[in-house]
RNA sequence: CGGGGUGUAGCUCAGUAUGGUUAGAGUACCUGGUUUGGGACCAGGGGGCCGAAGGUUCGAGUCCUUUCACCCCGACCA
């Protein structure tokens, strides 16, 4: 893309109400704008983030054996009063009405409408297991939308749901989903952890996040230094709320009382920000049974399904990049999360070699199927070099007034190095490097 | 949903206590010129239903009433 044909509005001053980094570098750098309380336009840089994010998690999920499908975002609310959710979820969901005063749903989670679609489709225990899931729209109307990204009503989920014929098989799918989730996480390049989310009946297992760490999370983890192990301080309070003596304990007290202990594993402990980004939940019969959704056993028998259920908060992720990797002067993506991998910059387009440079190493890498941007604007280098940082590109060809001498530079977005590069190795650099 | 706050140019904000020329600044944008290795400089220019609706007044950005929107702290949540 030619940066002076792009849509990339940035800003060198961010909105007033945005407090987090993500939500302040996002919008400044052009990614997305505010439509209203936590609402969000995604701008073309903003799309090509989500989309990369969103096929990494759909190609995953693929290899693990799963199925997309798309369910529709406007839904009866008579499928929630089914499962007795239209109260249960209460002010959350935004209802509206169609012209015949219908009452409708835009659907916050999609439990009742997958079990509907396998409900009477699905008849046998000879075909089971199925996990499906889509990435699509969710609407929440939360009490108090905020941090740009990480908390809007509308956000892009990525939710799955998996049907068994018994629990042992649906345990089997649990762990291969925290594998699959591990898997996704580490190709975006983020720093995660892992932790038990529930304390309570299912016994710690039943259900975990998945947590990427940043400073600015809302969640405080305990995580061990030498092991993977990590707990949602969330479960404790839980906890500690169950026990007696611990009814009076502070949530510093708490704390100390944690930093002071060792895990399992002999370990230290310390304590982390997270946000949370995934959640894998052993739901066994609870919607199947309320909705009636069964299969025949081997003994043609009917049973409800055995089910799981499976989160990524995929527009949580855009944000939650930048959370964790970012400076003082903007957005630091990963690899896998760029929107451009190379910023070819262009210091003086007045100087013809530079140009003639630009444009045939532009040409090149698009041939080489390299996400390239090519800064071709009349303006000043540091104007360009600002603009470059903000948003993020992993790496920037400056290509200026060293190539009187045959030399051009490779800004290193991450450690924020120039490296001169002869122009005719340049080329061969760069595939190195990305 | 409780408590607090803010709505004036694309963005950041003055102006509102005490009503009174044609509503301002910075930044961004347009034109011309000078610049060209870290968000340049000079000159000129465009841009506003002062959130909305009522009211008081000779006169309202400013006072009164109503309403809407947005933000912050908390409770709640992917």
């Amino acid at each position: 893309m030619r940066r002076s044909r792009a849509f990339i509005p940035t800003t060198k001053e961010a909105p007033s109400d945005a407090t987090l980094p993500s939500h302040q570098f996002l919008i400044r750098g052009g990614f997305i704008n505010s439509q209203g309380a936590g609402l969000y336009n995604f701008m073309p840089l903003g799309k090509i983030v989500l989309d990369k994010i969103r096929a990494i998690v759909k190609e995953e999920l693929d290899k693990a054996g799963c199925s997309e499908v798309q369910l529709s975002f406007v839904t009866p609310i008579g499928l929630w009063e089914r499962s007795g959710r239209a109260d249960a979820m209460g002010k959350e969901m935004l209802r509206i009405a169609d012209r015949h005063q219908n009452e409708f749903v835009l659907s916050p989670t999609n439990e009742e409408a997958m079990v509907e679609l396998v409900k009477n489709r699905v008849t046998s225990y000879k075909d089971l297991p199925l996990n499906l899931y889509q990435i699509n729209t969710k609407f929440r109307d939360e009490a108090r939308p905020r941090y740009g990204l990480l908390r809007g009503r509308e956000f892009l989920m990525k939710d799955g749901y998996s049907f068994h014929s018994s629990t042992e098989d649906m345990i089997r799918e649990f762990n291969l989903m925290e594998v699959t989730y591990k898997k996704i996480f580490t190709r975006l390049g983020l720093n995660f952890r892992v932790v038990a989310a529930d304390s309570g009946a299912i016994g710690g297992e039943g259900s975990k996040e998945f947590h990427v760490l940043a400073d600015s999370g809302e969640d405080t983890l305990v995580v061990c230094q030498s092991c993977d192990y990590g707990a949602n301080i969330e479960t404790i309070d839980e906890l500690s709320n169950k026990i007696e003596e611990f009814k009076e304990t502070s949530y510093e007290e708490l704390q100390n009382i944690a930093i002071n202990s060792k895990c399992a594993c002999g370990g230290e402990l310390s304590f982390k920000k997270g946000i949370e980004v995934g959640h894998i939940f052993q739901l066994g019969d609870k919607y199947s049974k309320a909705l009636e959704a069964n299969f025949n056993d081997e003994n043609g028998k009917p049973k409800p399904f055995e089910m799981a259920t499976f989160g990524i908060g995929v527009s949580r992720l855009v944000a939650s990049v930048i959370e964790q990797n970012h400076d003082e002067n903007g957005c630091i993506w990963t690899k896998a999360t760029a929107p451009y991998m190379v910023n070819i910059m262009i210091s003086n387009i007045k100087e013809t070699p530079q140009v003639a440079l630009a444009e045939e190493l532009y040409l090149k890498l698009q041939e080489a199927g390299v996400s390239v941007m090519l800064d071709d604007r009349k303006e000043r280098f540091g104007f360009k070099m600002k603009d470059a940082e903000l948003i993020g590109f992993p790496y920037t060809v400056i290509i200026g007034k060293e190539l009187e001498n045959g030399q051009v530079q490779i800004f290193d977005r991450k450690s924020k190095e120039n490296t001169s590069v002869n122009k005719d190795e340049i080329y061969s650099k760069i595939m190195e490097l990305i």
